[in-house]
DNA sequence: AGTTTATAATAGTCAGAGAAAGTCAGAATC
DNA sequence: GATTCTGACTTTCTCTGACTATTATAAACT
């Protein structure tokens, strides 16, 4: 628990949590605090706050560069999509892939028009090509595909 | 984050909003306020209120003279899209898809996220179930009408 | 009066200095 | 053997200043 590295971390979760999940911080002044070479808070940050582990962290470089790390909200979007996303199914009607949508934005995980975009993506104007019984296959391939691309960011 | 350029480019951002959509200011002065060479100035210009986010910048030397600066009304957005959308034709590839949907954000006309949507709604997996004569017109019909669903908001 | 010329008042350009952060290979440590 | 730590080198973004280009206005000249 003497690591070096360790230590960083914890001063950066314990800064995270103060700052209700996310902070910003100057990479050369955080390493002579911790008396320590520059490269070594970017050794921490990418053994520690990796995406897998829930972080999402942004920089800049030049005169008043910075990095920034936030936690995702892992627990309450990511769980409730990935729930969503399972009960949906092997298919769905436009009908029914509107309510999901609608819900979405009640519930804060989607903009509004990010929900647009996905009812144009499942509408069956669109779907018009695709033979009618495998129309509403395609649908839940579409609508579950694009949720999971919100898992990610 | 006490980036001199950051602080300039919200001080006329914020006049923008104030004169509705566009402003006139003098390079001299406004440099001599924030105690900055004038050079400065147009550095904050050509890398904040370029064309690509959707400002147009005119000026003129010599006496009297002015850098005027004005924010694209969003009906241009509209009509980028428009232009893009019956430029896409009946059927679109994934890869061709993507070229556009990156270009959108390098654009300013989408969000990273929504970028991230439309990959998802748009892949070859999603549409695996759609017979490979008919994929392309699918896809087609997804992104023009995604893109469509844009124009209206 | 109209035209040319000089001067002053602007803005533009560009290269270089400065201020961060990123990378990666190798040394040190566990 | 894997993880941690270091430092030299690279890349990116910002800021500055000397020099250039353009425009308006006043002065001088027909």
């Amino acid at each position: 628990m003497a690591r070096l590295s360790d230590i960083i971390e914890n001063f950066l979760k314990g800064l995270i949590i103060e700052e209700e999940g996310a902070v910003e911080i100057q990479r050369n002044e955080l390493a002579s605090k911790f008396n320590c070479v520059p490269s070594q808070i970017n050794y921490v940050i990418s053994t520690r706050f990796t995406a897998e582990k829930g972080y999402y962290v942004e920089s800049r470089r030049g005169g008043g560069g910075y990095i920034s790390i936030k936690r995702l909200n892992l627990d309450s979007a990511g769980d409730y999509l990935m729930h969503i996303i399972t009960s949906i199914g092997d298919r769905i009607t436009q009908f029914t892939s509107e309510v999901f949508i609608n819900n979405f934005v009640d519930y804060n995980i989607i903009e509004v028009r990010e929900a647009m975009i996905m009812k144009a993506a499942t509408s069956d104007k669109v779907l018009a090509d695709v033979p009618t019984e495998k129309r509403d296959d395609v649908r839940a391939a579409i609508l579950k595909n694009m949720l999971m691309s919100l898992t990610v960011l």
